[in-house]
DNA sequence: AAATTTGATGTAATCGATTGCATGAAATAT
DNA sequence: ATATTTCATGCAATCGATTACATCAAATTT
């Protein structure tokens, strides 16, 4: 049954008695080609089963019709997601996506952009390992002249471009929106301060406080790591405090539930006792009672953006383009874990939507 | 700075005096070729920073490395882990993986299914759409003598490979646990009838009652989208009930989840009045209190499975392979949900890994 | 010493599509 | 009627690596 042997444009060439080259021009609606022979050979391209060799048109042109994408982890929500608005842009393009998983490994990741190079990618979208200090690897990408985007973490020392989230004006907006429900003793989760992102959220988290004239109270602002059982423990030992507080934006999600877990089984009521937001928008937070207001960071918009971007530097690659930083705007999505007041006018609530197999 | 050119084999041969055809052999550790003379291709490649160029390889040999993987959405988190699993296997060996999302549609599975031949692939996994109930498009792939395994779908009419997990047996775990812990008046939370997952379960759920000697009482069987909210709704429903039911085993995690928090709400005490059970083992039924008993589904160890069935036909591909239907066996995760008995001893527990930002 | 084997490398075709540069015929302009 | 375009297609090189076959010198055998 299995046709050994696939038909080439000269397998079509040789049955209508033309050539290749005829072939070749009449499928790509070459305006030199009679429209006579383009009927024709498209006719019989069908009748033959024809279905190109893109590998072929692939190493003449010099060009793969490829991307690779370097994620440290697919099953990680956020990153699956990037990748789904990656592949929502491209797949209206005639470029196909290889994913490649770093598993936030250094070597895993110097291999990975070594078997992108070698399978000819025409770009490179990537989410750099943990591990990642040194940036050579990426810069051999850029110096092969292959455009490179960084998405979501991005180092300030390599210049390239890069599509990232500010983290900073989403814990601003969270926290802001906690005032304005009238929380003044607001507790902030931390994350470790070698990390950027934390720093930021952190420092969104002050500006905000001070904007409106709260002090910033450095025994509010408590570092974990922010996993669902130290949000349980912080949440146990807020409990023993002299005066609770009357909010707690944690920049994560996973500690904000386990803290309202614990709240819960205290009879807190959240959020009129104690509101509380969370950080990522994981898909948990729709689903619990109340659901937990969170800061979104649009990951399939990052996606997007950087296939976007990448589409838009095809375009003019004759310029020597400076490498810029595209920031996205976080998104308040509130829920009712922190809507204490009544019910605003809510335009733009986006819930991810309820999977089931 | 960015050197245009590439090198190549035949740059290599250039400036070493010799020919393309030598350089090619001694890169590949050809028998033929003189150690010296490897040795400094080696280097001399090293030092040109040569690069092959995977694309004319595969040109020639008619083999381009490129596996296609087709799943409805990548951001779902059972696919993703399936993608997961069939990247670990494929990362040792010289397999790239492309990754396209028919997002359930017919349309955009051929669409795949043509970019992906096209791209010339070695293999394709897939999980076909909702949507496909005529399969040509997929016994093209088989006709062309390319490899294709299905996973998690499959249709008995289409004779290939697949990769598939046990629901009736997953179901019957899950029913059998409940039993194990004392329950007798077991309601199941079914999906809809047409289909097939979810009739296994609903079978799966039956033998177990009848295996106890226990009667499948029709009125406990409960037909829903199997959505949170439905879970919700028909918890309500329940407690409107004479007689309560002491367990639920629901086929989807998503509306075991809505119906315990009706339940927590109204003061029923989970697992003592009323166990409950899941199935898919998504993530958030660890994060939730008490934890969710569920039937894991081994996402990423199909996607292993997938991927080294693959390897195997690479191997014996002389003969002509009868296609094989492996069944891999769900797992039941005991959670606090349904663990009415003194803790036993439980020596396989996987918990899904948290995950922050 | 002649014959044969082995070892190391070169020659050239090939994979399939693309494309700059002819070519020859028909159409139009002078 | 001759010169010049325009049109439709053919020719042949090219992309870079691979590989069957050829070649030639050195090593070994008889």
């Amino acid at each position: 049954m299995s046709s050994k042997k696939r038909t080439t444009i000269h397998d079509i060439a040789k049955k209508l008695d033309i050539t290749a080259s005829t072939v070749s021009r009449a499928l790509k609606d070459h305006p030199r080609i009679s429209d006579a022979t383009k009927e024709l050979v498209i006719k019989t391209a069908k009748e033959m089963n024809y279905q190109p060799n893109s590998i072929a048109a692939a190493l003449r042109r010099g060009t793969s019709n490829l991307i690779g994408v370097i994620i440290p982890n697919i099953d990680r929500n956020f990153f699956a997601s990037v990748v789904r608005g990656v592949e929502d842009v491209l797949n209206d393009t005639n470029y196909n996506v290889i994913i490649c998983q770093s598993n936030d490994s250094l070597e895993k990741e110097k291999s990975n952009i070594k078997a992108l190079l070698e399978a000819q990618v025409d770009g490179i979208f990537a989410s750099y390992a943990k591990e990642t200090t040194d940036f050579s690897h990426f810069e051999d990408i850029v110096n092969r002249g292959i455009p490179l985007i960084l998405f979501d973490r991005m180092q300030d020392v390599f210049n390239v471009d890069a599509v990232v989230i500010d983290d900073y004006l989403g814990a601003y907006k969270a926290t802001e929106h906690l005032i304005e429900q009238g929380c003044e003793r607001i507790v902030h989760f931390a994350g470790p301060e070698n990390v950027s992102i934390y720093r930021d959220r952190r420092r969104g988290y002050e500006e905000a406080m001070k904007r409106s004239h709260l002090s910033v109270d450095e025994d509010l602002i408590i570092h974990s790591d922010l996993k669902l059982e130290s949000g349980k423990r912080l949440a146990e030992e807020i409990l023993e405090w002299n005066e609770l507080p009357d909010a707690i934006f944690s920049a994560s999600d996973y500690a904000a539930m386990g803290a309202m877990e614990v709240f819960k089984k205290h009879d807190i009521e959240i959020p009129q006792d104690i509101a509380v937001v969370g950080f990522s928008n994981e898909s948990f937070t729709s689903l619990i009672d109340p659901g937990l207001t969170s800061v979104d960071q649009h990951s399939k918009k990052m996606g997007q953006f950087t296939a976007n971007l990448f589409l838009d530097r095809l375009k003019d690659k004759s310029k020597d383009h400076t490498p810029t930083k595209t920031v996205l705007n976080p998104e308040l999505i509130i829920r009712g874990s922190s809507l204490k007041k009544v019910e605003q006018p809510q335009d733009q609530k986006i819930e991810p939507e309820h999977i089931n197999t």
